[in-house]
DNA sequence: GAGAATTTGTACGTATGTATG
DNA sequence: ACATACATACGTACAAATTCT
């Protein structure tokens, strides 16, 4: 159920997960909260910080919305 | 003539510079190349990753690009 | 209300890789 | 080949906001 990222791949690994993340959102796999980043980093094996680049991509996009001290969340549209 | 970050400020530093640089840009002090990674990182007393996290709120913003081996432009418009 | 736990935000230093000149 | 310049990624530390106990 849970796609790995490459370590092989060109494809860096921030923005593996952000394809990861955004399948996941127009799939409807993730509804409302997107997991914390301590969850995405461990699940993923990346650090915080290529977590953070991730969702920032994803921020960027309009697709999602971080909360300090709340959590990330999906952006209904 | 260089503005200086403000250590004081709640606005963080990624967040000042790309204001400062967004300014210049606007003002037209900065007309094609934006100085490089490593000489804003000296100037203005932050780290290079800050840096790199001020120029991608610009190159988001479409103000910018940065290329690979080459250096961070000035977007025509 | 107080305190702890959770969660995102900022920032640094470091190392290595990739692309250009 | 060498120097320059951006790209990716890690670990770490602390701050700020929210939520839970």
């Amino acid at each position: 159920l849970l796609v790995m990222l490459d370590e092989l791949s060109p494809v860096p690994y921030h923005e593996q997960l952000s394809n990861i993340l955004r399948e996941q959102i127009a799939s409807g796999a993730i509804e409302h909260r997107v997991p914390s980043l301590s969850t995405l980093s461990q699940e993923y094996g990346v650090s915080r910080n290529t977590v953070i680049h991730a969702l920032a991509t994803l921020e960027s996009e309009g697709l999602i919305v971080t909360v300090q001290g709340r959590g990330t969340f999906v952006v209904k549209r």
